[in-house]
DNA sequence: CGCGGCTTTGATGTTCATCAAGTAAAGTGG
DNA sequence: CCACTTTACTTGATGAACATCAAAGCCGCG
């Protein structure tokens, strides 16, 4: 009767708007699936019929263009990640691929319609929570924009050093992702993490990234 | 006891999804104002208690950063003006203000948190035009900053050219305004104007243009 | 009239993309 | 397991796109 999701974010827009007996009813509904690293959780094209989100885990947001793959922005737990217009349109905009074995929920978007239709405290924080995810996203994308790309570069390090909390970690995209995540060439991407390295900023070898002066990198973030 | 919007989709929304003795509460407590080009309606930083909607006119979404003005967008009749991310937030991220005579609708925001609380269907409706709105925004900034300048400078003047549904017209911007809405320098978007006059492609004397050759201009814009 | 802001053009420098080449790492079939 | 292919990564050289600096013309406004 009791879902496991202790620490879910939808989980507490249910529970604290809705009355005691529909929660089984949620609870039922919804669906947890593991997901392999790889693995694609929304195929941009395809009918948007489910609400997803992240439980645990890393994810992408991104879309195929002419000009390439772009990606959008990367997906935390606690973000919803299927919230970028999930009512917007019949179909996905983007895809979202997992960057790391991961945990999604998954409930039927009809479910969440109905809802929205019955409980307007739920219809309430949802149009919050959805609008929060999709400011930061949009933001951040405007802010990243104005900066160059060794300040991009800082940021994106500066970002997964926040996500795992530790000043060394294993950057889970690769120099090509990070590449489309920043919307510059694969090589000056790399020039640009070489620059950090000889200038003694980090300390990269392959994914494994140390920061070493988090103070200028910091500077070099915001001021481009 | 009716209102006069007749073609605004804010009333349309409320209307289909409000009973009948419910609408007079809308009308009453919603305001209009006529502003004035350069006015400015919303002012980035301020706290958010309205609901705000461009009837008549034409605005710019904008916001001051450390690098310099910038605009998000360009509101037309039927845009939500101030959807992106109302309910985000306690204070406006970014600035609106008319770029012509414009009118626009007022609702407390108060009233329109009540009506999503009460009315599921108007919720609904709430949520999916926000959605589409933002999602607009988006993807289409997404799209013009693949482009290279002079794609984006042949975008924005078919863009206008839609607006005014015809291929003269004088453009309601600025130069330094348009520099700021495709995020290049002042200097270039006038070269980039020159060089689509000098080929032939427009005519361009101050604020008026001519689009003498548009299926260039749109090759121009789709490929960049 | 003259001042300040907007616009335009030219010259020059920076940032980034493209092309080319080579190394390392990782999967693939015999 | 090893040769083979492929993919990811890295560096250098060159050129294109864009920013910056400088100067001058235009235009509205006090």
């Amino acid at each position: 009767m009791t879902c496991d999701c202790e620490l879910c974010e939808l989980k507490s827009i249910f529970f604290t708007s809705l009355e005691a007996d529909k929660v089984e009813a949620y609870c039922s509904s919804r669906a947890q699936r593991d997901v392999n690293a790889k693995d694609v959780i929304i195929r941009q094209g395809e009918a948007i019929t489910e609400f997803i989100y992240l439980k645990e885990g890393l994810v992408k947001l991104y879309r195929d263009t002419p000009q390439g793959s772009q990606i959008i922005a990367i997906g935390k737990p606690f973000d919803f990640v299927s919230l970028l217009s999930v009512f917007a349109d019949e179909r996905y905009s983007y895809s979202v691929s997992a960057l790391e074995d991961s945990t999604i929920c998954v409930l039927k978007l009809d479910q969440v319609k109905k809802q929205v239709l019955e409980n307007g405290k739920f219809a309430m924080k949802l149009i919050t929570t959805m609008n929060r995810a999709t400011d930061k996203i949009f933001f951040g994308y405007l802010d990243n924009h104005q900066k160059r790309l060794i300040g991009r570069i800082a940021g994106v390090i500066l970002f997964f050093s926040e996500i795992y909390q530790s000043d060394v970690f294993d950057i889970p995209i690769s120099r090509k992702e990070i590449s489309q995540l920043v919307g510059m060439t694969i090589e000056n991407v790399i020039r640009a993490i070489s620059d950090l390295r000889k200038d003694g900023l980090i300390r990269a070898y392959g994914k494994n990234i140390e920061i070493i002066d988090k103070e200028r990198l910091k500077k070099i973030f915001q001021y481009s």
